[in-house]
DNA sequence: TTGTATGCGTTATCAT
DNA sequence: ATGATAACGCATACAA
């Protein structure tokens, strides 16, 4: 096994000089037909193929693209990483995963590892924790665009999300619409935009029913660990329980359920729930759930877009903030009620 | 905004040469303790990183590895994805991640890709159709690995599976001794080792209870579509219907419990159904689905550490066959029956 | 239209 | 212990 052909070789298999067989490379600058055929057979010949190491440290660029998401083992961002790819690839990108886990320490790890301008560009879902690393990413001229969630320091970075506020009221005027007046919602951390927004759709639709927050109700859980599950628990235990729940944290709703199934309550007849989720799995579960379905293709397909553009510096660098709207999908999970039995 | 710090510009601000900096930062040969602060300083200050694309240029290596998987939309790989990228960062190797949605012509497509040799190795999950190219990656002496399943032309190749002939034999001994005799197989394509390898165990077990094979009971599926749910269909519209079916294609599990549910089969009661997956949704699942599972963390465990050795070329050439053992859970979608029925 | 020469940032060799 | 300097493979400005 001899080495690989380079640039070089090329060019003295076919008689020419590098620059030629560059030129017929990029389709940069003029070339002879007949030298054009010549170098062509030569690449054939030599099994030859440009290093992209070479390209990237002669012109500075890299066309891979970091997407660092939480969890893999979310549906939700599993989802979002294949259509990611599909996206990426049709611009002839590379994806670089990586994943956090949620933990900001190693969602440090990951950025400081990016430092090495092996990117040209980052879509993430950021943990809230790493301010500064992200901020040090983009003063590297290394752009950034957040996906699905932000961070409210982050207001001067691109965003591409669902329209939270709307989707998290229009789940709650649902059950609001069916006499439900006593209705939980377990969101995210509240200092992560999908988080705080949609508790203040919920808010809103409450208000507009003239009905006050009942904190008790309000259960902001992290993405990690099962605290979406005792959040529920406790929220049944209260004297007057909810008699309808919104799991507006994606990440917690498997637990949910799963707790709800095990604590034997009966959906919607006990309870009537609305998941913030798409998950193919969910028309298996029984009954099926109403749900805010993330358009998970138009977030990738925005997130690239605009990761791209940046690349090329395409645009004015004011901030954009993208935001596609959520379906609602009504399924066997929520029941009319009594309001006056709330 | 100035441009970013190099090598060189270390050596100025801290009065050494380059040499020097580049002691220091791979640790690769003496330097004075004094001059060492004084780097470390000015790397600081000017907050410096060096640039993979160079370092890669330089001494030829990347430490990148390239995942090609089918489809992150199966939990299964999404699952697989997340371990070898945490896998993967413990050994501070990089994830270059690809799909193919199980089409030929897209898996070529990356493979082409990445004969630029931005990877330093490969570690995939083949569609079976781009044989030629799978070995020109491996005469470039990028090492490739399979995982998961593999290829019968691919012998002389690494891989890393469970091991699926006494995976598919337990779910099928089970299933005759609890008197089934009729037993349906839905596998993936004969031409993949899962598949093979599948219905293999299967017909050792049918064996070994003196049976013969029935060929209408044994419907190998593609991985990609809904080819399992009209398989199934077909079964159950045989004149004599299988008791319990083993769902062997992890791509078609989804779709078949679609169909059974659509079709109004009550399992386990028409039906017995065993199936290759460990996706955490299926508790959520009426009735808790009997399962072969996979133990994700182990396979992504050994295809990191064997491209990682191949890729430090660490191992002697002959092809390695890792086979970790898969766990076969009971649940609640299988049930006894009266052999004389079948 | 073609070729030469230089730079990209790092590592490694080899004098000093 | 330190510092020039030559690769590494490609792109490109500039000369021919």
């Amino acid at each position: 096994m001899k080495k690989a052909a380079t640039i070089r070789d090329v060019a003295a298999q076919a008689g020419v000089s590098v620059s030629v067989v560059s030129r017929v490379l990029n389709d940069t600058g003029p070339v002879a037909p007949a030298k054009r055929a010549q170098v062509l057979e030569a690449i054939e010949a030599l099994n030859y193929r440009p290093r992209r190491a070479a390209q990237q440290l002669s012109h500075g660029q890299s066309d891979t693209i970091g997407l660092l998401l939480a969890d893999l083992t979310n549906p939700f961002f599993a989802r979002l990483a294949d259509r990611v790819v599909a996206e990426a690839r049709s611009r002839e990108l590379q994806i670089l995963l990586m994943t956090t886990q949620e933990d900001p320490h190693l969602e440090a790890q990951a950025l400081e590892t990016l430092l090495d301008r092996s990117v040209g560009g980052m879509i993430g879902t950021p943990t809230g924790h790493n301010i500064e690393r992200w901020e040090k990413l983009a003063s590297l001229d290394i752009p950034v665009v957040f996906v699905d969630r932000s961070i409210s320091q982050f207001q001067h970075m691109d965003v591409v999300s669902i329209e939270n506020i709307e989707s998290a009221a229009t789940a709650t005027r649902h059950l609001l619409a069916r006499g439900h007046r006593r209705i939980g919602i377990i969101s995210g951390p509240l200092d992560t935009t999908t988080g705080l927004d949609r508790v203040r759709g919920y808010e809103q639709a409450l208000q507009e029913y003239g009905l006050a927050r009942d904190d008790r109700l309000v259960c902001p859980a992290p993405f990690r660990g099962d605290r979406g599950a005792t959040a529920m628990a406790q929220m049944l235990s209260l004297a007057d329980p909810p008699t309808g729940v919104i799991v507006a944290n994606t990440a917690q709703v498997r637990v949910t359920l799963r707790m709800l199934s095990q604590a034997r309550v009966s959906i919607p007849d006990d309870l009537s729930v609305v998941v913030f989720d798409d998950n193919p799995w969910t028309e298996l579960i029984q009954p099926p759930l109403t749900a805010v379905r993330q358009p998970i293709d138009m977030l990738a397909l925005h997130s690239v877009e605009l990761i791209h553009a940046r690349m090329r510096q395409k645009l004015p660098p004011t901030p954009r903030h993208v935001r596609v709207a959520a379906e609602f999908e009504e399924r066997a999970s929520t029941s009319r009620v009594d309001p006056d039995d709330g």
